[in-house]
DNA sequence: TGCACATCTGCAGAACTCTTCATATATCGA
DNA sequence: TCGATATATGAAGAGTTCTGCAGATGTGCA
């Protein structure tokens, strides 16, 4: 057992080196925390798989996901803020689409995912 | 303007309806927006990171993420019951690995992200 | 202009999350 | 067996997040 710069205990001083060079820093960790926690809620997330598809306005995203429309609206407000989605004024009515490359791809690679989970267990669909 | 079943306006019903066919059920949203909510915390993402090269013991990872011995246990601890990360016990030390083959597909993708981003915004990288 | 509709926003309460502190458990070496 | 080490755990407090409510904004129609 070893003691680093900071005086702290260190099994593998060598392996803990070699990972912390190739650590993304501080704020790129923060920002992708950011993403995944915005799709770590349950109605966001089922927000933008509804978006996949292509846009949608407020009302038709409050029926789908079964929020009310101010929480619809929140959460969009939220999204919008980190760019994850965009708003095409029509009239009276908003259509959101889906905005980030990255984000779009991390929702396809979890939709297949749930797509193979029922393959494996078909059970778990929903009746 | 239309009506649905339970008297909501819709603007596209038939898009809802679409949309609604190809959703994933409720508890497949729900299990995959906990994975999601996992790595949306800084602190256990780059506990996450960190072990995408292999196993490491408590007190490296305490000392990599810059957490208290005891935050990282209880981080650890959340990540163990999701069966995110395993633990091999040797001696007094507890070495913990990413055991979570979608979950690795996720980080991967989204380190390879931000070395993207850094590429096209190198004033971002860290000093 | 006046009213209805679609969406947005600030606020406040409820619920959840994360950390620390204190303590518990388990292992190793003397 | 005893003390030190490594990790785990429970409880509690600070901070954050989400929702509903009430009201604001902006658009379309008569």
């Amino acid at each position: 057992m070893q003691l680093d710069a900071c005086n702290v205990r260190l099994v593998d001083p060598e392996r803990v080196a070699s990972v912390n060079a190739r650590m993304p820093g501080e704020e790129d960790i923060a920002d992708t925390a950011d993403v995944f926690g915005l799709l770590g809620d349950p109605r966001r997330l089922k927000l933008l798989v509804a978006l996949l598809d292509g846009e949608l306005c407020v009302c038709d995203l409050a029926a789908i996901t079964g929020l009310s429309e101010s929480a619809t609206s929140h959460a969009l407000r939220l999204l919008r803020a980190h760019r994850v989605v965009g708003v095409r004024r029509d009239g009276r009515n908003a259509f959101y689409r889906l905005d980030d490359a990255h984000v779009r791809m991390l929702l396809d690679l979890a939709v297949a995912h749930t797509e193979h989970t029922d393959a494996i267990h078909p059970e778990r669909s929903e009746a």
